[in-house]
DNA sequence: TTATTGTTGACTAAAATAGTCGGATTTCTT
DNA sequence: AAGAAATCCGACTATTTTAGTCAACAATAA
């Protein structure tokens, strides 16, 4: 019942989305068998040679499994429904530094000062980030699940109102 | 009673926690007097010269105001109260480009072809990051108010469960 | 044995990020 | 009037990240 590692620093970039698009891609067509990356860099129009790249790392995390030869390719190494987000963006974009402060562990930074003032706001939005990626699979994707799914606790009760 | 327009697209850079930092700083510093940036910078230990083309920014977008001279320096536009998180870094951070199909809209892609399967889920992310944002105001950070707001309703009922 | 596919690693072009630097302008103080 | 304290302004630069390319090699099925 412990919540997965709920890794605080996600970096959202377009190699993360490639890599998610690539991985629905592959729980979308290849529910028999391995699936070709030179299929996916067509369908997903992304090149193959970076493609390989990122199943490299994919795979290195244990996310997929490959085949070679001919009729070879890539396969889910579980069931699109136990394949959460999260996994594969971590997969593949290495962990962001930390910048300033070491968020998790607030040693570094005195909360006293003005200095991390903001420390709690980006460990919050992190752990936001993350219980989302968290909660979508690879199915909710491919049967389109995803949308309203938007609930945030505002702090106070000032929650949204006019400021500009 | 409407929402603020809902920016989906958030960029998350030092840059906009500089921001966000040297805002808190104001918030907390500055309640009779201006600011000057000179001291912002030591406190927050970034250069001068940096902070003088954020604040320039976030002039130009109405969250401060400058007087020059001496005894001069910067002052929040309105209570931190109402100083929104989302407002400074969209002002501080340029817009992403929204990569391939414009989020938002579901014109450009196909949401039919696997091309797409995954729109959704950057939307509803960036809308989670936004609502998140909006809902913090600097008068939260500065009352160390941020703490413990997550609740992200899961799609389905795997919401989390080992998966590794 | 040959075509197909994955595997690996080095290399590169372009863009974004995170600044620096020099000077100009305004205004308070003396 | 002079000088100091501050904001303004724009150009310039260094570093890092992103998004690839390329070439060679290895395994395997037909």
């Amino acid at each position: 019942m412990e919540p997965p590692k709920a890794d605080v620093n996600v970096k959202l970039t377009t190699k993360g989305r490639y890599a998610v698009s690539a991985m629905a891609d592959l729980a979308a067509t290849g529910s028999q068998g391995p699936v070709a990356l030179s299929d996916v860099a067509l369908r997903q129009a992304i090149s193959l040679s970076y493609l390989e790249q990122l199943f490299a790392k994919l795979k290195r995390a244990g996310l997929v499994a490959s085949v070679r030869g001919v009729g070879g390719g890539y396969i889910l190494s579980a069931a699109p429904g136990d394949i959460r987000i999260a996994d594969i963006v971590a997969a593949v974009d290495e962990q962001i530094r930390t910048t300033a402060c070491a968020s998790g562990s607030s040693l570094g930074c005195q909360g006293t000062t003005a200095r991390c003032l903001t420390h709690d706001l980006w460990d919050e939005l992190g752990r936001q980030i993350s219980i989302f990626l968290n909660a979508v699979t690879l199915e909710d994707i491919i049967e389109k699940r995803v949308l309203g799914m938007a609930a945030v606790n505002p702090p106070r009760d000032h929650a949204v109102e006019a400021a500009e």
